[in-house]
DNA sequence: GTAAGAATTGACACCGGTGTCAGGTTCAAG
DNA sequence: CTTGAACCTGACACCGGTGTCAATTCTTAC
């Protein structure tokens, strides 16, 4: 598929994507005229992209990572080395305090919008 | 208490503490001289400044949204205005998603860790 | 062949909390 | 006093994924 499907399909801008390719992180085949053309697991790979950006990892850590990643199409993955192991590990833990941090912020905020809306009901 | 003391006992920089004030997210008195002295209450303050930030919050709507939580010294807090609990409410439902997302790129994450120390394991 | 839509590369800018440096002032201990 | 540590303000820069614009080129349907 071309960049313009893909970036429908997944969300992400044509901008992103070719960033991604860039960086390593999404390949696509060409046109004769140089035009991409992607596979479809392409829009799988995206989302998980995605997902570990939004997870605080940056792309070089991505490039690394993903070849480990079992796809959804089951192809052999790589086994990560143990500098990577490691890496990962770390990157596992800020994740999990992230998640408490979050989960921390996330009952404040409600507990914000269930005063606001006990004192609308209530109305004193 | 001063801002070195402050910037140590949360580890929050003493650059960020002055910034958080320029944003009105903390308040100190000034000592004759002009130096900042903070409430003991500043450190738990501070620490739920960094939790917002961390949910991806921006200073002007922590600005807002501090005043209506309620401290640990129990202080009379202020009700949320029905546009910020708006407002909230969409940074609640953002921070959930971000939550499973965190949540699903941990769980790779700990594939690919747990993969490799199997392969180290067992060798093969 | 031609026109319109889609894709290409390259460059510049942004965000916004934080790091860091400079030059000057205040504080506290001797 | 004096001295060194701590603090003050102001300014500049960074990060790094993304938005956006410009000038070309490719694709496709008529």
């Amino acid at each position: 598929m071309r960049i313009g499907e893909l970036a429908r399909r997944t969300g992400v801008s044509e901008r992103s994507l070719r960033y991604y390719e860039t960086q390593g992180l999404l390949t696509a085949d060409r046109t004769p005229g140089g035009h991409r053309d992607y596979a479809e697991g392409a829009v799988d790979r995206v989302i998980r992209i995605q997902e570990f950006y939004a997870a605080g990892l940056c792309s070089a850590k991505i490039a690394e990572l993903l070849p480990c990643v079992r796809d959804a199409d089951g192809g052999p993955s790589a086994i990560a080395t143990p500098r990577l192991v490691g890496d990962l590990s770390v990157e596992r833990d800020r994740i999990d305090r992230k998640i408490d941090e979050l989960r921390r912020s996330r009952e404040v905020l409600d507990d914000v919008i269930a005063t606001a809306a006990g004192e609308t009901a209530s109305g004193d």
